[in-house]
DNA sequence: ATTGATGCTTAATTTCATTCGGTCAGTATG
DNA sequence: CATACTGACCGAATGAAATTAAGCATCAAT
């Protein structure tokens, strides 16, 4: 039997993806209200091999969930920010962690750089994002905060399947390959 | 006739989201796959109700569109970084916009503060992540960037429609109502 | 060569999305 | 007030799509 290098072949398996794998992929991030029918025709499949197809990739995890991408605006959140975090020891307490509950904190980060934490906020106000600050600096351990309040937003997409693979070489940019 | 502040109704009919709707946004976000009598069923209606209430935030543009939340490992890409690019001049010009093409790059926003544009880039490698610092660099207008190479998250979701009522006074944090 | 596993196909079945009247409450209008 | 209109809902019916089943080809290993 070929069992070389096992130890990395549970998340080996997983992430075997092919390109039709891919390609699903790429389908479905941008719109996952296909028909299997269409998104076999799509990428070259039958209804039912796309079905197994998906089916597999939600099993192992390459699918997390379909989730309904929803307008900021239209539930009243106009307001994005980036919240650097510096902390005095250890960042990741308890009583920081619990503000991931507010539905107003989208992503909660541990960065190298200068700064120990970095949260994506978005709120219906200045005054909702104030009353997140307050929250923030009434939390043991938060030293300071930087926010970054976004003015405008040119691009905003879930993790894409693609990945560049030649980047230009410095001083003499040229179209980069993508694949997928 | 009532006719009166018409000059936002159309973002205001837009808006219009009453408690049910939010509450089939609520389900929605966390699962797009549910079936309309299932999505009735929670929110107390009846299927073709709740696919009516569906529709109608489709095509306000409440729901964006349903897409597939994939792993970033799944497909190679294991590091996450914001890079705050300093410019001289505006930032929006077309030579940096195209980095959005980039697989890469999931996120491109002007931000108010010390950095004129932040973006947020999901790569394989930091060799990919350097390849596309080459290219911001290679951008004319681009004076300096500063990279938060992410850790570990403990938290990354797309927006939500739920929005803190209350926050908790400063020195005295309490539990925050919520709704939705 | 034979067996087993994988991945695909078409065809059949079942579930679900979608459409179609019809009812009820609220609201403007004669 | 009574009437018509509107919006939102429901149950039933229809049509489309998901899902299962059965059979076939390919490939690797015995």
């Amino acid at each position: 039997m070929k069992e070389t290098d096992d130890i990395r072949s549970l998340a080996a398996a997983a992430q075997q993806l092919d390109p039709m794998d891919r390609k699903i992929l790429a389908v479905l991030v941008e719109d996952a209200t296909v028909s299997y029918a269409e998104l076999g025709k799509r990428v070259g499949l039958s209804a039912p091999a796309a079905h197994e197809r998906v089916k597999r990739l939600k099993k192992s995890g390459a699918i997390r969930r379909m989730a309904a991408l929803i307008d900021p605006g239209a539930v009243g959140k106009g307001l994005l920010a980036f919240i650097h975090v510096d902390t005095s020891g250890w960042g990741k307490t308890p009583a920081l962690m619990a503000i991931a509950e507010c539905p107003e904190v989208e992503e909660v980060h541990s960065v190298a750089g200068d700064a120990c934490m970095l949260l994506k906020v978005r709120a219906a106000s200045t005054r909702a994002l104030e009353g997140l600050l307050a929250r923030l600096y009434d939390t043991p351990g938060v030293k300071a905060t930087r926010s970054y309040v976004v003015l405008s937003t040119y691009l905003e997409r879930p993790p894409q399947p693609g990945v560049t693979l030649s980047w230009p070489v410095p001083k003499a940019a040229r179209p980069a390959e993508i694949v997928q």
